[in-house]
DNA sequence: AAATTATTTATGGTTTCCCGTAAATAATTA
DNA sequence: TAATTATTTACGGGAAACCATAAATAATTT
């Protein structure tokens, strides 16, 4: 089992119940804790230059502001810069997010091994992810992954999402297209602009552009 | 003091941790806690059946799904449905939303007595906020009463809402007329409709109507 | 009641969006 | 390389949105 885990997340009463349950029910060694990005970053970074790394990093998304000037602000921000220095460790998000398209893309992007959602049964996850995620398995909260799985989420492109994103932004399709030549991004013309965006109209079965925003933004892709 | 709160919240370790501090940190004699809103609507209406009624609850706002088959499914349905059948009860939201939009229209329409903000202060000030709305008065997270106070919150009037709500929802300007005039709602004309837009647009510093209605809807309006 | 003011509605011109079709270009296959 | 297929781009007509101005109506004031 994991020798020695970071829990990072900013209510202090959350934290102290992970740790506890993660002494009681799984057989990990050391379990220590952090309340702000930063702090954990400099533990980690500690920990791998005296030699004893941390293996297992458990930590929230969103923190709230505090008086505290802070470097890394989310849960992302910190695993992606913990990856910079130890590329292998094992990430697990605990959080209250839940929307699919969202969760998806922690997988995707920041190459998380594990999941769990916040509620009811968090914290028994919790622990299952532990195990899981040990013998290199993924983990995601069932009713989670059963969302994810019947909703047939429709594969969104990048360039599908900087499109979106332009739009709410509120520039034209023009406006668009320019942005799209001037960096490179192809297909770039109004005509595929529009093509695009139809397809997109169509998989979400929305009445118009401004409908599509909407929906993509409930939808927590933008 | 207030005799007996009830504190209403799904994790049950942040439950446990409310009904401890308020034990230990305000007078209140007795806590009760309940995990579901059906659960808490039911001990509100058996206290007032014994005639030892609840003089506060303390409420969050979203509650996770669960097996259990639900009438009352968030912390506003649960206030509204308490309100009907003790309508001078004092409520206290305890919750990790944080848009001003939002909060204010929970003083509006629940008419709460108090809003908390969960985060690393939330305990220290729900404790303040109970001897607040105790002596009658109201209650708002600083950080957040602050963020109320300086962001000059254009006052949307229902009528707004609503034109925001139906183009959110893809409807044309004449669809909108369409069901204004139906529902005799006025103005109706696609003249003031187009107007009352821009004025939103003005407002809101939105370049287009996608624009607005992302805004909007960052800003948890719609 | 008449005059002033504010609000709502109407109208027309311009831009952007929407949608279909066709041409041009790129990629794949025979 | 020629032929086929897929992708991208161009174009045009009609609808909706955008914008300014003017007319009509309602509300207020004198």
């Amino acid at each position: 089992m994991f020798e020695k885990v970071l829990v990072t997340e900013d209510l202090g009463s959350i934290n102290h119940g992970i740790a506890n349950i993660l002494h009681e029910r799984t057989g990990v060694k050391e379990v220590q804790q952090a309340q702000y990005c930063d702090d954990a970053y400099l533990k980690f970074r500690r920990a791998l230059r005296d030699d004893k790394p941390f293996d297992l990093l458990i930590t929230d998304l969103s923190f709230k502001e505090s008086h505290r000037q802070r470097e890394l602000v989310s849960g992302l921000q910190l695993i992606d810069a913990i990856r910079l220095i130890q590329p292998d460790i094992k990430v697990i998000i605990y959080s209250m997010e839940d929307r699919p398209a969202k969760v998806k893309s922690f997988f995707k992007e920041q190459s998380i091994n594990g999941y769990v959602c916040k509620g009811r049964y968090g914290l028994n996850e919790l622990v299952q992810s532990v195990g899981e995620v040990y013998h290199n398995n993924t983990f995601i909260s069932p009713l989670l992954a059963n969302a994810m799985n019947k909703n047939n989420v429709f594969e969104l492109k990048d360039y599908d999402l900087l499109l979106l994103k332009h739009l709410s932004d509120g520039l034209t399709q023009e406006e668009i297209r320019m942005y799209f030549k001037r960096n490179h991004i192809s297909p770039n013309s109004i005509s595929s602009i529009e093509k695009r965006l139809n397809k997109l109209k169509y998989n979400f079965k929305a009445k118009n552009a401004i409908h599509l925003v909407a929906m993509t933004k409930d939808l927590g892709l933008l």
